[in-house]
DNA sequence: TGATTTTGATTGACTTGTCAATCAAAACGA
DNA sequence: TCGTTTTGATTGACAAGTCAATCAAAATCA
């Protein structure tokens, strides 16, 4: 009612925390809402609540509901994609390389935390009846899908392999995805480490020249 | 699927016939309206409307929304089970064709149809925020995973492989899953036999004298 | 057998609560 | 000052759950 002077230790949220800053914070505060309370929990006052704001607020940055969370998916698509192409131009040429630098990469500990899990799975299922989030959703990242098939060809290719390089590829690829839900269901989690060495048995039984358990085989078979 | 709204003209059931099978009705309406409509637009009504009955009815078998969700959660997993139950009981002693049926039943064109794939991935989505559904959901049924890394251990041994059976149980496993995942994810979706084939090049990979990526091979190495 | 009572299934109007969205006013920065 | 950001009371829609009334099948009786 009064002047607003008793603010208890308000944690400086900046009033005028820039546009993007803001809309950031609510995205963040939706992802979290989504793995505490779930897909139809989570509410507008909710997000608000978790950012520390009023809730008025979110529909002045997103307008609907309907958009905050389109934006949310959106942005997990693009951190996701962002990190998977920062991770293959920083990784050697070499085929063996960049298929560790793709597997590391879906388990690097800013994309694969347990509320990104999470909210990823909402949208899987909520994804079936909304086709904007089909779209967005992990397996239809086509950019992705090709180049792990263009990886693998090239690594069967040079280690005089027999397999399919597409199904290689799909086989890979289902495993990281399926390792990802089994890290959100388990009801006793195991660690990213294991995660990531589960991977890699699947890939060392794939290219065993180039890979074992513990990750890429550190002297290189074809060169 | 049934038309008839209008004069239903249905064979008179028995009472108690009929509890159970309204009953079953009803949980099909469920899973229909979640593969349909999503979890958070799944109501009532609709569920009621799905089955050609008012929503009163609704109430009246299951008390709450929320004991219709969990008695349906608990249908996909009796499901699920008895059917790899059957499938192991029905298969040949050795591994590899033990193996072999637990990975066709995963595929079996009664579990693995579009519908319950997706409210599977509804439930594991929302399981994280309700204790009542993770005990249920797949990743748990720690029967199967006993089952399939007892199988594992067998066929290593028999073979001769290097394995260790508890990862390759978990790479196969997690690899169904996230073909399933792939299933219901993909835009332009793939059939179940595409499917089949993808966990049986995984398979192939660890197994290679006693699968391919059509399946089983048909003479067997270790006897 | 036919007439009756009892039980259980089903309906749909109603109550109650929740939530997204709106809006006027306040706070703030320039 | 003016424009932007933020608040919180309010609105209106909608969904879950309740309940009295209806109806049909089953049980009981004559």
């Amino acid at each position: 009612m009064n002047r607003t002077a008793a603010e208890p230790a308000a944690i400086a949220l900046p009033r005028k925390a820039s546009r993007e800053h803001r809309r950031q914070q609510l995205i963040d505060a939706t992802i979290e809402s989504l793995a505490r309370r779930g897909y139809a929990q989570t509410t507008m006052t909710d997000v608000a609540v978790t950012a520390g704001v009023s809730h008025g607020l979110v529909n002045f940055h997103f307008d609907t509901k309907e958009k905050l969370l389109t934006e949310t998916l959106l942005y997990l698509a693009e951190e996701y994609r962002d990190n998977w192409l920062a991770a293959l131009a920083a990784a050697p040429a070499d085929p063996a390389a960049q298929l560790d630098a793709l597997i590391v990469a879906d388990f690097n500990e800013r994309i694969c935390t347990p509320s990104k899990l999470v909210a990823w799975c909402a949208f899987w299922a909520e994804a079936q009846s909304r086709p904007i989030y089909q779209e967005k959703c992990g397996a239809n990242d086509l950019a992705y899908i090709r180049n792990l098939e263009e990886i693998c060809a090239r690594l069967v290719a040079a280690g005089n392999y027999r397999h399919s390089p597409q199904r290689v590829a799909r086989v890979l690829r289902v495993t990281a995805e399926g390792t990802w839900l089994d890290l959100l269901s388990m009801i006793e989690p195991y660690s990213r480490d294991e995660a990531l060495r589960t991977v890699y048995a699947c890939a060392a039984a794939f290219f065993p020249d180039h890979f074992d358990e513990a990750g890429l085989r550190k002297p290189s078979v074809d060169n």
